[in-house]
DNA sequence: TGTACATCAGTGAACGCGCGTTCACTGATGTAC
DNA sequence: TGTACATCAGTGAACGCGCGTTCACTGATGTAC
Protein backbone atom coordinates (compact mmCIF):
# COMPACT_ATOMS: atom_id res chain seq x y z
CA UNK A 1 0.00 0.00 0.00
CA UNK A 2 2.62 2.78 -1.20
CA UNK A 3 1.80 6.29 -0.28
CA UNK A 4 1.14 7.96 -3.96
CA UNK A 5 2.54 11.47 -3.24
CA UNK A 6 0.65 13.83 -1.12
CA UNK A 7 -2.72 11.77 -1.20
CA UNK A 8 -2.74 8.39 0.52
CA UNK A 9 -5.30 6.79 -1.36
CA UNK A 10 -6.89 5.03 1.72
CA UNK A 11 -5.64 6.10 4.85
CA UNK A 12 -8.83 4.92 6.56
CA UNK A 13 -8.41 1.41 6.12
CA UNK A 14 -4.42 1.93 7.01
CA UNK A 15 -5.70 3.27 10.37
CA UNK A 16 -7.33 0.97 11.19
CA UNK A 17 -4.87 -1.62 10.41
CA UNK A 18 -2.27 0.32 12.49
CA UNK A 19 -4.32 0.60 15.35
CA UNK A 20 -4.78 -3.61 15.19
CA UNK A 21 -0.62 -3.79 15.50
CA UNK A 22 -0.58 -1.31 17.84
CA UNK A 23 -3.70 -2.73 19.88
CA UNK A 24 -2.49 -6.87 19.56
CA UNK A 25 1.07 -5.75 20.77
CA UNK A 26 -0.32 -2.79 23.69
CA UNK A 27 -3.44 -3.48 24.94
CA UNK A 28 -6.28 -1.44 23.67
CA UNK A 29 -5.45 1.42 26.10
CA UNK A 30 -2.44 1.06 25.02
CA UNK A 31 -3.04 2.57 21.58
CA UNK A 32 -2.86 6.00 20.48
CA UNK A 33 -4.14 8.15 17.71
CA UNK A 34 -0.06 9.80 17.13
CA UNK A 35 0.87 6.60 17.28
CA UNK A 36 -1.46 4.64 14.14
CA UNK A 37 -0.82 7.67 12.40
CA UNK A 38 2.47 7.63 12.28
CA UNK A 39 2.69 4.22 11.67
CA UNK A 40 0.46 5.31 8.42
CA UNK A 41 3.32 7.49 7.72
CA UNK A 42 0.58 10.86 7.73
CA UNK A 43 0.81 13.64 10.35
CA UNK A 44 -1.05 13.23 13.30
CA UNK A 45 -3.72 15.14 12.22
CA UNK A 46 -4.72 13.34 9.48
CA UNK A 47 -6.45 10.69 11.47
CA UNK A 48 -9.18 13.23 12.28
CA UNK A 49 -10.08 13.22 8.61
CA UNK A 50 -11.53 10.09 8.75
CA UNK A 51 -12.31 9.15 12.27
CA UNK A 52 -14.13 11.87 14.70
CA UNK A 53 -11.95 10.77 17.53
CA UNK A 54 -10.23 8.04 19.43
CA UNK A 55 -13.07 5.96 20.39
CA UNK A 56 -15.38 6.29 16.96
CA UNK A 57 -11.95 4.35 15.44
CA UNK A 58 -11.78 2.15 18.39
CA UNK A 59 -15.71 1.58 17.52
CA UNK A 60 -14.84 1.07 13.95
CA UNK A 61 -12.29 -2.14 14.71
CA UNK A 62 -15.05 -3.41 16.66
CA UNK A 63 -17.63 -3.38 14.39
CA UNK A 64 -15.12 -5.14 12.00
CA UNK A 65 -14.77 -7.54 14.81
CA UNK A 66 -17.91 -8.68 15.00
CA UNK A 67 -18.61 -9.19 11.16
CA UNK A 68 -15.58 -11.13 11.01
CA UNK A 69 -16.81 -13.17 13.84
CA UNK A 70 -20.46 -13.95 12.24
CA UNK A 71 -18.48 -14.78 9.35
CA UNK A 72 -16.63 -17.18 11.00
CA UNK A 73 -19.30 -18.75 13.20
CA UNK A 74 -21.35 -19.07 10.34
CA UNK A 75 -18.84 -20.72 8.25
CA UNK A 76 -17.72 -22.74 11.22
CA UNK A 77 -21.64 -24.20 11.79
CA UNK A 78 -22.17 -24.32 8.17
CA UNK A 79 -26.07 -25.12 8.50
CA UNK A 80 -25.36 -28.24 11.30
CA UNK A 81 -23.62 -29.62 8.54
CA UNK A 82 -22.54 -32.74 9.12
CA UNK A 83 -24.90 -32.85 12.09
CA UNK A 84 -25.72 -30.25 14.74
CA UNK A 85 -23.19 -31.23 17.51
CA UNK A 86 -19.94 -31.77 15.47
CA UNK A 87 -21.20 -27.98 13.23
CA UNK A 88 -21.80 -27.04 17.25
CA UNK A 89 -17.86 -28.12 18.17
CA UNK A 90 -16.41 -26.44 14.89
CA UNK A 91 -18.36 -23.48 16.26
CA UNK A 92 -15.95 -24.01 19.59
CA UNK A 93 -12.61 -24.72 17.65
CA UNK A 94 -13.67 -21.46 15.57
CA UNK A 95 -14.23 -19.45 18.54
CA UNK A 96 -10.51 -19.93 19.89
CA UNK A 97 -8.75 -19.49 16.48
CA UNK A 98 -10.85 -16.46 16.00
CA UNK A 99 -9.45 -15.03 19.07
CA UNK A 100 -5.54 -16.14 18.68
CA UNK A 101 -5.87 -14.78 14.67
CA UNK A 102 -7.23 -11.75 15.49
CA UNK A 103 -6.69 -11.24 19.05
CA UNK A 104 -6.98 -7.32 18.86
CA UNK A 105 -10.88 -7.48 16.78
CA UNK A 106 -11.03 -9.34 20.40
CA UNK A 107 -9.78 -6.84 22.29
CA UNK A 108 -11.59 -4.10 20.59
CA UNK A 109 -15.18 -6.18 20.93
CA UNK A 110 -14.59 -7.29 24.53
CA UNK A 111 -11.86 -5.39 26.42
CA UNK A 112 -12.24 -2.28 25.32
CA UNK A 113 -14.54 -1.27 27.68
CA UNK A 114 -16.80 -0.13 24.81
CA UNK A 115 -20.30 0.58 25.19
CA UNK A 116 -21.85 -1.36 23.28
CA UNK A 117 -24.55 1.43 22.11
CA UNK A 118 -21.37 3.60 21.34
CA UNK A 119 -23.06 3.97 17.92
CA UNK A 120 -25.71 2.06 16.66
CA UNK A 121 -23.82 0.15 14.12
CA UNK A 122 -22.19 -0.97 16.84
CA UNK A 123 -24.96 -1.96 18.51
CA UNK A 124 -26.69 -3.82 15.27
CA UNK A 125 -23.03 -5.81 15.24
CA UNK A 126 -23.05 -7.03 18.66
CA UNK A 127 -26.81 -8.20 17.96
CA UNK A 128 -25.81 -10.03 14.72
CA UNK A 129 -22.91 -12.10 16.71
CA UNK A 130 -25.44 -12.45 19.80
CA UNK A 131 -27.99 -13.86 16.63
CA UNK A 132 -26.05 -16.18 15.25
CA UNK A 133 -24.56 -17.88 18.69
CA UNK A 134 -28.57 -18.08 19.53
CA UNK A 135 -29.62 -19.33 16.52
CA UNK A 136 -27.22 -21.92 16.38
CA UNK A 137 -27.75 -22.75 20.00
CA UNK A 138 -31.21 -23.32 19.01
CA UNK A 139 -30.81 -25.84 16.67
CA UNK A 140 -29.03 -28.14 18.29
CA UNK A 141 -31.38 -28.08 21.25
CA UNK A 142 -33.78 -29.13 18.89
CA UNK A 143 -32.60 -32.91 19.70
CA UNK A 144 -32.92 -32.08 23.41
CA UNK A 145 -36.56 -33.77 25.11
CA UNK A 146 -38.23 -30.61 25.23
CA UNK A 147 -38.67 -30.72 29.31
CA UNK A 148 -34.70 -30.64 29.63
CA UNK A 149 -34.19 -28.19 27.16
CA UNK A 150 -33.23 -24.61 28.95
CA UNK A 151 -34.00 -21.58 26.74
CA UNK A 152 -31.81 -21.51 23.42
CA UNK A 153 -30.31 -17.78 24.75
CA UNK A 154 -29.35 -19.43 28.20
CA UNK A 155 -27.50 -21.98 26.23
CA UNK A 156 -25.96 -20.03 23.80
CA UNK A 157 -24.56 -17.89 27.13
CA UNK A 158 -23.54 -21.03 28.58
CA UNK A 159 -21.02 -21.47 26.16
CA UNK A 160 -20.08 -18.25 25.42
CA UNK A 161 -19.13 -17.56 28.80
CA UNK A 162 -16.91 -20.67 28.50
CA UNK A 163 -15.23 -19.90 25.58
CA UNK A 164 -14.81 -15.95 26.87
CA UNK A 165 -13.25 -17.93 30.04
CA UNK A 166 -11.24 -19.98 28.32
CA UNK A 167 -9.62 -17.31 25.87
CA UNK A 168 -9.13 -15.08 28.99
CA UNK A 169 -7.54 -17.76 31.64
CA UNK A 170 -5.93 -19.96 29.22
CA UNK A 171 -5.49 -18.99 25.56
CA UNK A 172 -4.11 -15.66 25.59
CA UNK A 173 -0.49 -15.87 25.79
CA UNK A 174 -1.97 -14.37 29.20
CA UNK A 175 0.78 -12.89 31.53
CA UNK A 176 2.48 -15.57 33.65
CA UNK A 177 0.77 -18.31 31.04
CA UNK A 178 0.15 -21.36 33.95
CA UNK A 179 -2.23 -23.33 31.47
CA UNK A 180 -3.20 -26.52 32.16
CA UNK A 181 -4.10 -27.21 29.35
CA UNK A 182 -4.03 -26.84 25.62
CA UNK A 183 -7.16 -23.89 25.90
CA UNK A 184 -8.42 -26.16 22.80
CA UNK A 185 -8.79 -29.62 24.67
CA UNK A 186 -9.47 -27.12 27.32
CA UNK A 187 -12.77 -25.59 26.00
CA UNK A 188 -13.32 -28.90 24.03
CA UNK A 189 -13.46 -31.35 26.74
CA UNK A 190 -15.91 -28.36 28.84
CA UNK A 191 -18.10 -27.97 26.16
CA UNK A 192 -18.21 -31.68 25.49
CA UNK A 193 -19.14 -32.28 29.49
CA UNK A 194 -21.69 -29.70 29.35
CA UNK A 195 -23.05 -31.39 26.60
CA UNK A 196 -23.64 -34.48 28.01
CA UNK A 197 -25.35 -32.57 31.05
CA UNK A 198 -27.65 -31.99 28.46
CA UNK A 199 -27.83 -35.42 26.92
CA UNK A 200 -26.37 -34.32 23.78
CA UNK A 201 -23.71 -36.58 23.97
CA UNK A 202 -23.85 -40.37 25.22
CA UNK A 203 -22.47 -40.54 28.58
CA UNK A 204 -19.77 -43.21 28.19
CA UNK A 205 -17.24 -42.80 25.89
CA UNK B 1 -8.93 8.19 59.07
CA UNK B 2 -8.29 11.49 59.90
CA UNK B 3 -4.73 12.91 58.74
CA UNK B 4 -3.00 13.78 62.22
CA UNK B 5 -0.74 16.59 60.77
CA UNK B 6 2.32 16.12 58.83
CA UNK B 7 2.27 12.65 59.13
CA UNK B 8 -0.76 10.90 57.45
CA UNK B 9 -0.39 7.64 59.72
CA UNK B 10 -1.63 5.00 57.26
CA UNK B 11 -0.77 6.63 53.80
CA UNK B 12 0.17 2.96 52.22
CA UNK B 13 -3.53 1.89 53.26
CA UNK B 14 -5.07 4.92 52.23
CA UNK B 15 -3.35 4.80 48.84
CA UNK B 16 -4.69 0.75 48.71
CA UNK B 17 -8.28 2.03 49.15
CA UNK B 18 -8.32 5.30 46.32
CA UNK B 19 -6.88 3.00 44.02
CA UNK B 20 -9.55 0.73 44.18
CA UNK B 21 -12.20 3.48 44.31
CA UNK B 22 -10.42 4.42 41.38
CA UNK B 23 -10.15 1.42 39.65
CA UNK B 24 -13.61 0.54 40.42
CA UNK B 25 -14.84 3.44 38.27
CA UNK B 26 -12.39 4.27 35.86
CA UNK B 27 -11.13 0.61 35.56
CA UNK B 28 -7.69 -0.28 36.10
CA UNK B 29 -5.97 1.66 33.17
CA UNK B 30 -7.94 4.85 33.93
CA UNK B 31 -6.22 4.86 37.92
CA UNK B 32 -3.03 7.27 37.97
CA UNK B 33 -0.81 7.93 41.23
CA UNK B 34 -1.64 11.76 41.23
CA UNK B 35 -5.18 10.76 41.65
CA UNK B 36 -4.46 8.18 44.30
CA UNK B 37 -2.44 10.44 46.13
CA UNK B 38 -5.06 14.00 45.70
CA UNK B 39 -8.15 11.13 46.95
CA UNK B 40 -5.60 10.43 50.24
CA UNK B 41 -4.84 13.95 50.73
CA UNK B 42 -1.16 13.77 50.43
CA UNK B 43 1.31 15.40 47.49
CA UNK B 44 2.17 13.61 44.27
CA UNK B 45 5.39 12.44 45.66
CA UNK B 46 4.35 11.16 48.62
CA UNK B 47 3.10 7.98 47.30
CA UNK B 48 6.68 6.60 46.26
CA UNK B 49 7.80 6.51 49.88
CA UNK B 50 5.30 3.73 49.70
CA UNK B 51 5.46 2.26 46.10
CA UNK B 52 8.34 1.47 43.71
CA UNK B 53 6.29 2.38 40.90
CA UNK B 54 2.30 2.42 39.55
CA UNK B 55 2.48 -1.28 38.94
CA UNK B 56 4.00 -2.00 42.47
CA UNK B 57 0.55 -0.32 43.67
CA UNK B 58 -1.64 -2.43 41.14
CA UNK B 59 0.43 -5.81 42.29
CA UNK B 60 -0.25 -4.83 45.92
CA UNK B 61 -4.10 -4.61 45.28
CA UNK B 62 -3.95 -8.00 42.95
CA UNK B 63 -2.22 -9.88 46.31
CA UNK B 64 -4.74 -8.24 48.11
CA UNK B 65 -7.44 -9.47 45.48
CA UNK B 66 -6.18 -12.99 45.23
CA UNK B 67 -6.11 -12.92 49.67
CA UNK B 68 -9.35 -12.20 49.48
CA UNK B 69 -10.54 -14.48 47.10
CA UNK B 70 -9.27 -17.70 48.62
CA UNK B 71 -10.72 -16.75 52.33
CA UNK B 72 -13.85 -16.37 50.33
CA UNK B 73 -13.62 -19.38 48.27
CA UNK B 74 -12.53 -21.37 51.22
CA UNK B 75 -15.30 -19.84 53.37
CA UNK B 76 -17.62 -21.15 51.12
CA UNK B 77 -16.68 -24.74 50.63
CA UNK B 78 -16.62 -25.14 54.36
CA UNK B 79 -14.59 -27.89 54.03
CA UNK B 80 -17.44 -29.64 51.65
CA UNK B 81 -20.48 -29.22 54.05
CA UNK B 82 -22.78 -29.85 54.21
CA UNK B 83 -22.18 -32.08 51.25
CA UNK B 84 -19.06 -31.49 48.77
CA UNK B 85 -21.83 -30.58 45.85
CA UNK B 86 -23.72 -28.05 47.65
CA UNK B 87 -20.70 -26.45 48.96
CA UNK B 88 -19.40 -26.39 45.54
CA UNK B 89 -22.42 -24.36 44.43
CA UNK B 90 -21.79 -21.95 47.22
CA UNK B 91 -18.64 -21.25 45.88
CA UNK B 92 -19.63 -20.45 42.77
CA UNK B 93 -22.46 -17.70 43.91
CA UNK B 94 -19.24 -16.99 46.24
CA UNK B 95 -17.04 -16.61 42.94
CA UNK B 96 -19.97 -13.93 41.57
CA UNK B 97 -20.26 -11.87 45.10
CA UNK B 98 -16.39 -11.26 45.17
CA UNK B 99 -16.51 -9.82 41.24
CA UNK B 100 -19.51 -7.58 42.55
CA UNK B 101 -18.50 -6.74 45.40
CA UNK B 102 -14.64 -6.37 44.90
CA UNK B 103 -14.90 -5.31 41.29
CA UNK B 104 -11.45 -3.25 41.49
CA UNK B 105 -9.59 -6.56 43.01
CA UNK B 106 -11.50 -8.57 40.32
CA UNK B 107 -9.98 -6.26 37.86
CA UNK B 108 -6.47 -5.84 38.81
CA UNK B 109 -6.02 -9.68 39.25
CA UNK B 110 -7.61 -10.64 35.42
CA UNK B 111 -7.94 -7.63 33.76
CA UNK B 112 -4.99 -5.30 34.57
CA UNK B 113 -2.62 -6.94 32.36
CA UNK B 114 -0.12 -7.59 35.53
CA UNK B 115 1.88 -10.45 34.51
CA UNK B 116 1.87 -13.13 37.27
CA UNK B 117 5.30 -13.25 37.81
CA UNK B 118 5.60 -9.35 38.31
CA UNK B 119 6.71 -10.14 41.82
CA UNK B 120 7.01 -13.35 43.76
CA UNK B 121 4.20 -12.28 46.57
CA UNK B 122 1.87 -12.11 43.17
CA UNK B 123 2.62 -15.47 41.62
CA UNK B 124 2.16 -17.20 45.29
CA UNK B 125 -0.96 -15.55 45.66
CA UNK B 126 -2.11 -16.52 42.15
CA UNK B 127 -0.73 -20.01 43.24
CA UNK B 128 -2.34 -20.12 46.20
CA UNK B 129 -5.92 -19.05 44.24
CA UNK B 130 -5.74 -21.88 42.00
CA UNK B 131 -4.65 -24.64 44.70
CA UNK B 132 -7.75 -23.73 46.59
CA UNK B 133 -10.25 -24.34 43.47
CA UNK B 134 -8.25 -27.23 42.00
CA UNK B 135 -8.27 -28.96 45.54
CA UNK B 136 -12.46 -28.53 46.05
CA UNK B 137 -12.77 -29.62 42.53
CA UNK B 138 -10.71 -32.64 43.48
CA UNK B 139 -12.71 -33.55 46.53
CA UNK B 140 -15.76 -33.13 44.34
CA UNK B 141 -14.47 -35.47 41.82
CA UNK B 142 -14.51 -38.49 44.14
CA UNK B 143 -17.97 -38.69 43.59
CA UNK B 144 -17.33 -39.61 39.88
CA UNK B 145 -16.23 -43.10 38.46
CA UNK B 146 -12.86 -42.97 38.22
CA UNK B 147 -13.06 -44.00 34.36
CA UNK B 148 -15.20 -40.98 34.02
CA UNK B 149 -13.48 -38.89 36.08
CA UNK B 150 -11.03 -35.28 34.38
CA UNK B 151 -8.29 -34.22 36.01
CA UNK B 152 -9.16 -32.15 38.72
CA UNK B 153 -6.66 -29.28 37.48
CA UNK B 154 -8.81 -29.56 34.22
CA UNK B 155 -12.34 -29.77 36.29
CA UNK B 156 -11.01 -26.79 38.04
CA UNK B 157 -10.34 -24.68 34.93
CA UNK B 158 -13.43 -25.20 33.31
CA UNK B 159 -15.79 -24.32 36.58
CA UNK B 160 -13.11 -21.17 36.58
CA UNK B 161 -13.61 -20.70 32.94
CA UNK B 162 -17.06 -20.45 32.98
CA UNK B 163 -17.38 -18.43 36.12
CA UNK B 164 -15.09 -15.53 34.59
CA UNK B 165 -16.90 -15.83 31.63
CA UNK B 166 -19.89 -15.09 33.16
CA UNK B 167 -18.58 -12.24 35.36
CA UNK B 168 -17.41 -10.64 31.95
CA UNK B 169 -20.24 -10.96 29.90
CA UNK B 170 -22.86 -10.85 32.22
CA UNK B 171 -22.36 -9.69 35.28
CA UNK B 172 -20.19 -6.65 35.40
CA UNK B 173 -23.20 -3.70 34.60
CA UNK B 174 -21.30 -4.83 31.35
CA UNK B 175 -21.35 -1.68 28.76
CA UNK B 176 -24.80 -2.23 27.22
CA UNK B 177 -25.78 -4.58 29.21
CA UNK B 178 -27.75 -6.95 27.28
CA UNK B 179 -27.76 -10.15 29.55
CA UNK B 180 -30.22 -12.26 28.54
CA UNK B 181 -30.44 -13.61 32.30
CA UNK B 182 -29.39 -12.94 35.69
CA UNK B 183 -25.63 -13.69 36.16
CA UNK B 184 -26.34 -15.44 39.20
CA UNK B 185 -29.13 -17.58 37.61
CA UNK B 186 -26.80 -18.38 34.43
CA UNK B 187 -23.88 -19.47 36.26
CA UNK B 188 -25.92 -21.69 38.55
CA UNK B 189 -27.39 -23.55 35.76
CA UNK B 190 -24.52 -23.49 33.78
CA UNK B 191 -22.65 -25.58 36.33
CA UNK B 192 -25.71 -27.64 36.97
CA UNK B 193 -25.39 -28.89 33.65
CA UNK B 194 -22.24 -29.39 33.68
CA UNK B 195 -21.78 -31.51 36.39
CA UNK B 196 -24.72 -33.14 35.34
CA UNK B 197 -22.58 -34.28 32.15
CA UNK B 198 -19.55 -35.73 34.91
CA UNK B 199 -23.09 -37.76 36.84
CA UNK B 200 -22.40 -35.64 39.47
CA UNK B 201 -26.03 -34.60 39.76
CA UNK B 202 -29.13 -36.93 38.83
CA UNK B 203 -30.42 -36.33 35.22
CA UNK B 204 -33.99 -35.29 35.78
CA UNK B 205 -34.90 -32.58 37.98
C1' DT C 1 13.09 13.32 82.89
C1' DG C 2 15.65 15.91 79.30
C1' DT C 3 18.24 16.39 75.32
C1' DA C 4 20.85 15.22 70.90
C1' DC C 5 20.34 13.14 66.94
C1' DA C 6 19.17 9.57 63.36
C1' DT C 7 15.51 8.19 60.78
C1' DC C 8 11.17 8.37 58.79
C1' DA C 9 7.47 10.23 55.99
C1' DG C 10 6.01 14.00 54.32
C1' DT C 11 6.38 18.67 50.92
C1' DG C 12 6.55 21.52 46.78
C1' DA C 13 8.46 22.49 42.71
C1' DA C 14 10.04 20.89 38.65
C1' DC C 15 11.35 17.68 34.63
C1' DG C 16 10.39 15.79 30.20
C1' DC C 17 7.01 13.55 27.78
C1' DG C 18 3.35 12.23 24.86
C1' DC C 19 -1.27 12.64 24.42
C1' DG C 20 -5.89 14.15 21.91
C1' DT C 21 -7.36 17.60 19.33
C1' DT C 22 -7.78 22.11 16.67
C1' DC C 23 -6.52 25.48 13.33
C1' DA C 24 -5.46 27.88 9.21
C1' DC C 25 -3.24 26.31 5.45
C1' DT C 26 -2.33 23.95 0.81
C1' DG C 27 -1.54 20.48 -2.66
C1' DA C 28 -4.20 17.11 -5.42
C1' DT C 29 -8.31 15.60 -7.53
C1' DG C 30 -12.30 15.69 -10.18
C1' DT C 31 -16.10 17.98 -12.40
C1' DA C 32 -18.72 21.55 -15.34
C1' DC C 33 -18.63 23.94 -19.19
C1' DT D 1 -9.34 19.00 -25.18
C1' DG D 2 -8.62 22.87 -21.99
C1' DT D 3 -9.56 25.63 -18.20
C1' DA D 4 -11.84 27.44 -13.82
C1' DC D 5 -13.07 26.19 -9.68
C1' DA D 6 -15.12 23.48 -5.75
C1' DT D 7 -14.00 19.91 -2.89
C1' DC D 8 -11.27 16.63 -0.72
C1' DA D 9 -7.48 14.92 2.08
C1' DG D 10 -3.49 16.03 3.48
C1' DT D 11 0.24 19.31 6.44
C1' DG D 12 2.65 21.44 10.30
C1' DA D 13 2.53 23.94 14.17
C1' DA D 14 0.50 24.67 18.28
C1' DC D 15 -2.69 24.25 22.50
C1' DG D 16 -3.48 22.79 27.14
C1' DC D 17 -3.24 18.96 29.88
C1' DG D 18 -2.05 15.50 33.10
C1' DC D 19 0.99 11.99 33.70
C1' DG D 20 5.02 9.33 36.28
C1' DT D 21 8.77 10.34 38.62
C1' DT D 22 12.81 12.82 40.88
C1' DC D 23 14.99 16.09 43.84
C1' DA D 24 16.52 18.69 47.66
C1' DC D 25 14.14 19.92 51.44
C1' DT D 26 11.91 19.73 56.21
C1' DG D 27 8.78 18.68 59.93
C1' DA D 28 7.66 14.83 63.09
C1' DT D 29 8.90 10.79 65.51
C1' DG D 30 11.38 7.80 68.32
C1' DT D 31 15.52 6.22 70.54
C1' DA D 32 20.10 6.33 73.24
C1' DC D 33 22.20 8.13 76.84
Amino acid sequence: MPRRGYHHGNLRAALVEAALDLIAERGPAGFTMAEAAKAAEVSPAAPYRHFENREALLVEIAVQGYDLFCDLMDFAWNEGRPSALSAFMAMGRAYLAFAAKHPAHYMAMFEAGLSVNATPELAAAAERANAVLTRTAAALAQHIPAERRPPPAMFAAHVWAMSHGVVELYARGSPGARAPFPAEELLESGIGIYLCGLGLIPVDR
